[in-house]
DNA sequence: GACGTGAATCGAAACGATTCGATTCAGAGA
DNA sequence: TCTCTGAATCGAATCGTTTCGATTCACGTC
C-alpha cells in the first residue's frame, strides 16, 4: 500500500505537508502543491479511509436509511437512493446503507462506531420508532419526510398538503364538483405515513374551501382491488368527474379500469396524479401530475446534512412547493 | 467517547484482552468475557470503525456498485440492493453504495482507500469496462451477472438460458407451435448486457430443438410502445400463440393489450413472463413464470464473496436453476 | 522440588493519517 | 544591521484498535 510518507518521500517534502498540500488547510506554496500532487498521481495515492477516520475523527460517510416495507413505490425509492448518492459524491462523502430491518440498533451501531458523520433518513413515519434514536444519537442527521413531533430535528420533503390542495384546485378550475381520491394502499395509511396523511389532508381541506363535494379510498396495488375500487367508488359516488390518484403503483390498473368501465380520460372522468414526473408522462393519456422531484429532495436533504456537519444552521422545516404539469388527462 | 481502554479499566483486564475477548481471535476464560461483555453493555461501546480498520487491515464493508441505467427494472434492482445489504449484515458486514456515474475512478477510490473489503458488481454487460478495472483491483470482487470474458472472475447469475428454454419446453409441452420473446428495451440488448441475451440464445434453442417457430422482439416500457409493438408482432405472425415476456415495466401493458385486442388469456394467447414471483402473483390472471430470485442471488452473492475474503476456493461460475410456476395464464 | 506445558493475560509496537506547535526564512521597516 | 512579521514547512504527538511476542500461573510429571 501507498502511503502519504511514501508520497512525502517522492516529493521531497515531511508527510503533514503532503497531508496540508492534500486537504488545503494550511497555505502551501503551488509549487510544492504540484509536486504533491504529481507524487500522488506518480504513485497512485489514495489516502487511508481507516486512517484518515481515526485521526480526523470524520469518516466522509453519510447512512442512509432505508426501509422497504409493504406499500412502498420501489422506483420512486431508488430515484431517491441514487439522487443522495451522487450528491453526497459531490459532497465528497459516500453513502453506506442502512435498512430498517436492523431497527434501532444499526442506527445505533453506525454512529457510535464512527462509521458515518451523519445520517439521512427516509420514508418517515408519524410516529417513528426511529425518531427517539435519533434525538439521542449525537450525529447529525435529516428526514426525508416528517413525524408527528419534529422538534429538535431537520426534516425535507415535498409539500403534499399543498400538492393535494393543488390537484383539487386545478379540478375545481375546470368545473368538477365532485372529486375523489385515489390514495396509498391501506398499510401505509396504518402505519401513519406523513405523506400520504398530508396530501389526504391538504386534499380534504382544499375540497371544503372549493365548495367541492370530495372522498378518499386507500387503494392496494394489484389489478383486482383497483377494479374493485374504482368501480366501488363510481357506483357509490357516481357523479365524481375527477381523480386525484396518489399511488404510482396502482396508476396503470387506474387508467385501464376506467377506460374498461367505459370511462373516458378525461372525456368523462379526469385525472390528476401525484408521481414521479416521467411515469405520469409515460402513462396513455400521458398525465397531468404534481411531480415527486425525488432528485431535487434528495439532493437538498444531502445539502442540509453537509450544513449541519459544518455546524452551519439549518432550517428546521423545508418543504418543496409542488410543481402541477398539466397533460392530456385533464383538459380545459 | 468510549475506547477500548476504558472498557478494559471497567473490566480491569488489559486492552488487548478486551479485544480478544470481543473478536474471539485468542482463548479467553469464560469468566473474563462475561466481565469484559458485561462492561461493555454498561458504557455502551462501540469499537471505532476506522481504527479497527487501520490496525486489522479490514474495514468489514463491501462496496455494491449499482448501475442504474435506461431500461432496468427498479423494484427488481430494489430486492437485490436490499438482499444484498441484510446478507452482508448476517456476516457482519456493512454495505456502501457505489454508483455507476462514479465509474472506474469509483472503483478505485473504493478500493484503494481500503474503504471496503471486496466489491459486489450489479446488472454487468457483456462488454463491461469495469471488469478490466476489477481484474485490476487487489480485492476480491464478486459479479451479479456475467461479462462475455468471465476468465478470473466469479459471477453468480440466474440461468437465463435456461430460463428462456424452460419457458419454451412448458408452452410446447401444452402445445404451442408458434412462440415469440417480447423481450427488454432496445437499449438493454444495444449494451449487450448478459441476461437479456442469454434469455434470448436460450429461448431460441429451445425453439429450435422443440421444433416450434418463433419470433423475438425488444420493447420499450411505455404503453404505446407495448401496443404497437403486440399489434404488429400479431400482425406479421398471426399464428403465434405463446408469449414469454422478459420485461417487468412492459408487463402490465402487454396483458392489457392482449386485452384489448380481443386475445383472451390463456384460451387464444398463453403468457410466460420472466420476472420476479411477487410480481407474476399479483397480475390478472395470475401468470404463469419463471422467477427471478433476486433475494437469493443477493445472498448466494455475498457468500461468495464472503467465501474470497475468507481465501476460500470458489467456483468462478453459479448459476442458479430457474424454477417455473404454473399459474393461470397458460393452461394444459 | 525442578521442570515442562498450555491456557490466560499483559504490554507495546504497529497501522496511516491529521493537527498543533515550533522552526525556518525572506522581506519589510527602523 | 537588527528586529519583526507572516508564509511555508517540519516534527512529533495523537487517534483507538489489533496483534505479536512475552509473561504469569496452575498443574501434572519425572
Amino acid at each position: 500500500m501507498v502511503t502519504i510518507a511514501d508520497v512525502a518521500r517522492h516529493a521531497g517534502v515531511a508527510p503533514s505537508t503532503v497531508s496540508y498540500a492534500l486537504t488545503g488547510r494550511r497555505s502551501i506554496s503551488s509549487a510544492t502543491k504540484a509536486r504533491v500532487e504529481a507524487s500522488v498521481r506518480a504513485l497512485g495515492y489514495h489516502p487511508h479511509a481507516g486512517a484518515r477516520s481515526l485521526a480526523s475523527n470524520r469518516a466522509n460517510v453519510l447512512a442512509l436509511v432505508l426501509p422497504v416495507r409493504e406499500g412502498m413505490n420501489m422506483p420512486v425509492m431508488m430515484q431517491f437512493v441514487v439522487a443522495v448518492a451522487n450528491a453526497a459524491r459531490r459532497h465528497e462523502h459516500d453513502v453506506l446503507l442502512v435498512t430498517a430491518d436492523q431497527g434501532a440498533a444499526g442506527l445505533r451501531r453506525v454512529a457510535g462506531s464512527a462509521q458515518v458523520d451523519g445520517l439521512l433518513v427516509m420514508d418517515v413515519e408519524m410516529h417513528d420508532e426511529r425518531v427517539p434514536v435519533l434525538r439521542e444519537l449525537d450525529r447529525p442527521s435529516v428526514l426525508i419526510g416528517f413525524p408527528a413531533d419534529a422538534a429538535g430535528l431537520t426534516c425535507v420533503d415535498l409539500d403534499f398538503a399543498e400538492a393535494g390542495a393543488r390537484c383539487v384546485d386545478h379540478l375545481a378550475d375546470l368545473g368538477h364538483s365532485y372529486v375523489a381520491l385515489v390514495g396509498a394502499p391501506r398499510a401505509v395509511y396504518q402505519r401513519d405515513t406523513g405523506f400520504a396523511h398530508r396530501t389526504m389532508a391538504g386534499f380534504s381541506a382544499a375540497a371544503m374551501r372549493r365548495g367541492v363535494a370530495s372522498t378518499t379510498l386507500p387503494t392496494e396495488p394489484d389489478h383486482e382491488s383497483v377494479r374493485q375500487a374504482i368501480r366501488g367508488l363510481l357506483d357509490r359516488h357516481s357523479a365524481v368527474t375527477g381523480l386525484v390518484v396518489h399511488n404510482e403503483a396502482a396508476l396503470p390498473s387506474v387508467v385501464e379500469v376506467l377506460r374498461e368501465l367505459g370511462r373516458k380520460v378525461p372525456e368523462d372522468v379526469a385525472v390528476v396524479a401525484i408521481c414521479p414526473d416521467d411515469l405520469a408522462g409515460r402513462m396513455n393519456p400521458p398525465l397531468t401530475s404534481v411531480a415527486v422531484p425525488a432528485e431535487q429532495l434528495g439532493h437538498h436533504a444531502v445539502a442540509l446534512l453537509m450544513a449541519k456537519l459544518d455546524r452551519a444552521p439549518t432550517p428546521p422545516l423545508t418543504l418543496l412547493p409542488p410543481r402541477l404539469t398539466e397533460r392530456a388527462s385533464t383538459t380545459r
